[in-house]
DNA sequence: ATATCTGGCATCCTTTAGGTAACTGGCATC
DNA sequence: GATGCCAGTTACCTAAAGGATGCCAGATAT
């Protein structure tokens, strides 16, 4: 006879929302983009020095689809030559604990190795 | 002369701290495993039926990776037949919170879509 | 006048993540 | 004696992510 476990239905309810949050912020580069940005690099070539190795491909990328998840907005400006500017837009805001959690996590974590 | 600014080292090493924490985290699968482990899923069948949708070949590869990182201990108890436990290590609580911010933004997040 | 900056795009290529399907060997159950 | 459960393994394959390189055109700096 096997166990009821009522709980099963909640686990699964949390990995589901755990997945959501990864579809979005899921690979490499697109955290590591949202913090350069965040910090103030509003300029393409800015935000590449910051974020170390990424190519422009790459970048360029994943800007497109950090905007359309509507975490950065790009706003074009019809100066000579054309400036382009990068910013967080204001839901990107409600990632900032959850980012500032996996950095304390990542720099402890390294001092971790470290001690060994 | 271009500006020297004083805190582009320091944007630089959040950034690195992060992409730590990515290097362990990152994937599809490793943080949804974690949590059905830690839920109290130890035999390998119930993770398998918690984590809907994944396939033995990579919970089995996911596992390994969780392991040699730490954050799961594998047992294997000599019974007839042999048993396999899989728990979550003292240092994987070290992730809770960060873990949590996740899930709380998925579900925020997931609303979020559903108002649209 | 030439070198370098800007914000990218186009091609091509490699690597990795993840998925499919089949199988194993020992035990228990029907 | 066939079926099913357990904890996986193996071989093969696809799709997506990521990387390398070269290029453009307007502007500024040397």
């Amino acid at each position: 006879m096997p166990d009821i476990q009522p709980d099963n239905a909640a686990i699964a309810q949390q990995i589901r929302h755990l997945q959501d949050t990864l579809y979005v912020v899921n690979g490499k580069w697109k955290l590591p983009i949202l913090v350069a940005v965040h910090q103030g690099n509003s300029r393409f070539r800015d935000i590449q020095r910051s974020v170390q190795g990424i190519t422009t491909k790459v970048l360029s990328t994943e800007l497109k689809a950090l905007e359309q998840n509507k975490l950065v907005v790009r706003r074009v400006y019809d100066t000579s030559p054309p400036a382009v500017e990068y910013t967080t837009s204001p839901y990107c805001e409600t990632l900032q604990t959850m980012i500032l959690e996996m950095i304390a996590w990542g720099k402890n974590h390294h001092d971790q190795l470290r001690e060994k």
